[in-house]
DNA sequence: ATTTGTGCAAATCGTTTGCATCTGA
DNA sequence: TCAGATGCAAACGATTTGCACAAAT
């Protein structure tokens, strides 16, 4: 169920071509113009990745795919909302752009301000707490900081 | 072991006056300047509290402590470097300090942004995962984002 | 007298917005 | 055609920094 029927919320994250992202595109509301079709392939063709706007952006000159900082800010954006990708809420002014839009935490790895996934199966949240009256629980984050041994 | 003699990394957070705030600055080489103490009165003599530095000065100013906003973000990082305060990394662009250094959690109201802390006793986090390879574990970070029930 | 802290304003960083122009269906 | 996208530059909010001035030991 992969690259071009049917596609769920869920397993988006295979490898991709043009017009598999055409396509999710399509199935999400969103026009695949240039930008969006490039920059989804960018995303979604190599795996999970855990990207800020500003490293996208440098990506994509890297591609020679010409885009505007603005408009990546606005596809990231879209994307999120379209449930495609999912903003990580990671310390730092800089937000990140995970394409494993799972249920799952991370690391975050303090030298160098990368995130990394935590295996879902290496680590579970037990029991939870008891929200504030009227409240409810919309999501738990999990940030696991690391940094590299001395 | 509130508020005079000696004081320890723990409980600094006890209802604290001028005098009190005074050696704890000393206590931690900070020199006790009208404004710092003027700030950690603020910060220290309510029981525990987050704020963003926005609102440390607006409160400030409603005082008629007259302190600039630089001083105010450098103060808030000096106290943190001192262990006085804990920089939380909650979602959002600005910063929370929180006044209590224990280890502790949070639930972050969507609604109005607000940081509450999870009592202790109500949440606890099992079975750490695995650090990726050459790493080690600095700190575990749990929001519990909440909302209200609609 | 020295050293350290403070205020201000300008600078930076990440991100957003307004608006004229372009483009895909 | 024409709603919807894009690019650019300017606007923004939070935070930092450089430097002259002021205060603490």
């Amino acid at each position: 169920m992969a690259g071009s029927e049917t596609r769920g919320e869920d397993d988006i994250h295979d490898v991709m071509d043009e017009t598999g992202v055409v396509h999710l595109l399509r199935d999400h509301d969103l026009r695949p113009t240039r930008q969006r079709v490039a920059l989804a392939e960018l995303l979604f063709s190599k795996g999970h990745r855990h990207i800020s706007a500003e490293a996208l952006h440098e990506e994509a000159e890297h591609q020679s795919i010409q885009v505007s900082l603005a408009t990546i800010y606005n596809t990231l954006h879209q994307f999120t909302n379209a449930g495609l990708l999912r903003a990580v809420p990671v310390d730092g002014s800089k937000t990140y752009f995970d394409t494993n839009v799972d249920n799952h935490h991370h690391f975050f790895v303090e030298d160098d301000q990368k995130v990394i996934d935590i295996p879902a199966q290496s680590f579970s949240v037990g029991m939870l707490p008891e929200p504030p009256e009227g409240m409810e629980i919309t999501r738990v984050e999990v940030v696991v900081r690391v940094r590299r041994k001395s």
